[in-house]
DNA sequence: GAAGATTGAATATTCAATCTTA
DNA sequence: TAAGATTGAATATTCAATCTTC
C-alpha cells in the first residue's frame, strides 16, 4: 500500500482551471439529491433495525414484497425485478430467509421451471415487528421535514420518473 | 439447499387475512419510490458506463465529489461522508482508483493524522470521459418523463429531506 | 434453442480491531 | 484518551457459466 505519497503534491496548484467540475445541470443535481437522500435514509433504517436487534433492510424489503404479492408468494425473478437486483443475487438473499423459517420455496406445477419465494408464518410475524421500526423511522425522517402533500407530490414525481426510467418495474 | 420444499403448500391459503400488508402509509409510499427509483437509475447508469467500458459508478462519484472541492482534494472523512459509505469502505476504493492512476493520497503537514484523496490529471481526463455518458443517460431518464421544474422542484424537496434525515451530510 | 433459476469465482462492502498522531 | 485512517475477517453482491424444463 501507500502507492502516491507527496507533501502538497497537486493540491496548491489552482486547479486545471479547465475543470470548473460542476455537474450543474438540473438533472443532475435532482439525480445527486436523490443519490444522497437514499443513502441517508437507508442509513438510518439500517442503524435503527441494528438498534433493535432485528435482520437487516433487504430481508424487510423482500418481507414486504412478497406479503403485498397476491397468495403472498412471487417468482424468483419477479421478486428480483420489483427489488431491482440481480437474479443470482436474490436466490442467495431467498436462501437467507429460507434459512431463517422466514420464507419457503414453492413450485410451480404447470411449468417447472419456475420457483416462488413464499411467506411462511414466521415471515409474516417477523414482518409485523419490523414494520413499525420502519414506518417510525420513516415518520421521524419525513414528519420533521416536509408536509404529507409533499411526500405524496414526491412519490408522484418519483413515480412518473421511474416509469421511463426503466419499463415495468412493478 | 433446497430446504423449504412443498408443490401448492401455504400457497392457496387466502392469506393470514391479518396481514393485509399495504405499508401504505404516505411516507412509506414515498420512501417506496425513493428506492426504487434509485436502484432503476442506477442501473441504467451502470448499464450505460459498462457498454461505454468505462469505470463504474461509484468511482464516478468519487471523482465528481474530490473535483468539487476546493483545492481538487478532500479529507478521507469528508469524503466518506459525503458519499454515506463507511471509512473502510471508502479507503479501499480510494486504494483501487489510486492503484488506477487517477487519485492520489496526500497528506496533511499540520495534522499528520489526515490524508487526502486528490485528483491526478489522469483523474480529471476519466472525469470528463465519464461525465457525459453520465449526463447523456440522466437527461434520457429525467427529459422524457419530467420538466426541468419538476427536476428543481424534485431536488429542493429531497434536499431539506435529507436535511433532517442526517446533519451535515455536506 | 430459450426461459427460469441456481451455483461458483471474483469483487465489493461492512464491522470490529489496530495503528498512528494530536 | 480521542480522532483519523487503515487492515483483516466476515458478509453480501455481481458476473458468467451451468442445469433443468419448456
Amino acid at each position: 500500500m501507500m502507492e502516491g505519497m507527496s507533501e502538497q503534491a497537486t493540491a496548491t496548484k489552482p486547479g486545471p482551471a479547465s475543470t470548473q467540475c460542476p455537474p450543474s445541470t438540473p438533472h443532475g443535481e435532482a439525480w445527486g439529491a436523490l443519490a444522497r437522500t437514499h443513502a441517508a435514509i437507508s442509513q438510518r433504517l439500517q442503524d435503527a433495525l441494528a438498534q433493535a436487534d432485528m435482520p437487516p433492510l433487504p430481508w424487510y424489503e423482500v418481507l414486504a414484497t412478497v406479503a403485498e404479492a397476491p397468495e403472498q408468494r412471487l417468482r424468483m425473478g419477479d421478486l428480483a425485478e420489483a427489488l431491482v437486483i440481480t437474479r443470482g443475487g436474490l436466490t442467495k438473499l431467498v436462501d437467507r430467509l429460507v434459512k431463517a423459517g422466514l420464507l419457503e420455496r414453492t413450485f410451480c406445477a404447470s411449468d417447472r421451471r419456475v420457483s416462488y419465494a413464499t411467506l411462511l408464518p414466521a415471515g409474516v410475524e417477523m414482518l409485523l415487528e419490523m414494520r413499525p421500526v420502519i414506518v417510525g423511522e420513516l415518520d421521524l425522517a419525513f414528519s420533521a421535514n416536509i408536509s404529507v402533500a409533499k411526500a405524496n407530490q414526491l412519490r408522484d414525481t418519483l413515480d412518473s420518473l421511474r416509469s421511463g426510467a426503466c419499463r415495468g418495474v412493478l
